[in-house]
DNA sequence: CAGTATCCCTCAAGATACTG
DNA sequence: CAGTATCTTGAGGGATACTG
């Protein structure tokens, strides 16, 4: 096994989230969840995934404090999975997902769903990295400086 | 096995992204070649993949259309990978990852490389989504609006 | 160096049955 | 309804040996 848990403080970001996020269901549970879903067998019949499956990633999600259990609102109410602060974080990472996927993973002809803005019903604008300054930043404009923490030297 | 593949053609754009890029290597590839990493054995030795996983996931990633094999420059040159357009057009998705991860996955005295612009030196903006207007929008200000192909009626 | 081929093992994942 | 427990399968992944 290579997965960083404890040991081997993954220094990389992207890794970092990566490992968190990054599998085959975590990813769309959290779509999900910003798309209002919140009971366990409905993240369960949205995704056509096997329960125990769903019961550890949903508990994978609350332990990375993505998720967090509430008690469901009105009477006879049952527990809600609902997004964290940190959860909603991810929001970025959805948007910039979706809309590379829109861009090149559909055919012309096409058809597939669209995320708009609920009061004026337009699509959002595409996300570009920024530089400080404000201006669109291509990535060879950028560089990763690594910032070793003054212990060990560090590959790359 | 659920992942779609030709059959179920899976209509939300983030999975159709997630299933392509959200696996446990394909992501820090892509990452990889954006630091200007371009060779076989570079990567393998940056990521400590297995090789036999490796040539699968690079291929895959030809296959999408996101990396693109280069003869080398100079003389006896070696074969590169190198990012097409559409692999470029990723820089979104990790840069995003990784303004998540820099922000809740480390502690406070913990160092992590940073995304800085050659230029400058300075660190990018967070990357926001942005509504049509150009303001920053949250995600409880945007729905997904579902267009179904005409044919058959759309469970959500 | 840049891979491919083979072997083996672990874990993710599905199916199903069961419990509060 | 909301899960947990158990079983089985197969893909993902590592190690190593081999080839152009």
């Amino acid at each position: 096994m290579n997965q960083p848990n404890q040991a081997d403080p993954e220094p990389c970001p992207v890794a970092r989230s990566a490992g968190i996020v990054a599998d085959r269901w975590s990813l769309l549970i959290v779509r999900d969840a910003f798309d209002g879903v919140r009971r366990f067998s409905d993240f369960q019949r949205s995704l056509g995934i096997a329960r125990n499956i769903l019961s550890d990633r949903l508990h994978r999600l609350l332990d990375a404090g993505i998720l967090a259990m509430q008690a469901g609102s009105g009477g006879g109410a049952h527990q809600q999975y609902v997004l964290t602060a940190k959860g909603r974080s991810l929001f970025p990472v959805v948007v910039a997902l979706r809309q590379w996927g829109e861009h090149y993973l559909f055919g012309e002809g096409e058809a597939h769903s669209e995320l708009v803005e609920k009061k004026t019903g337009k699509p959002l604008r595409a996300m570009l990295p920024l530089a400080d300054d404000g201006h669109a930043i291509s990535a060879d404009e950028t560089e990763v400086r690594k910032l070793g923490t003054a212990g060990a030297p560090q590959e790359r």
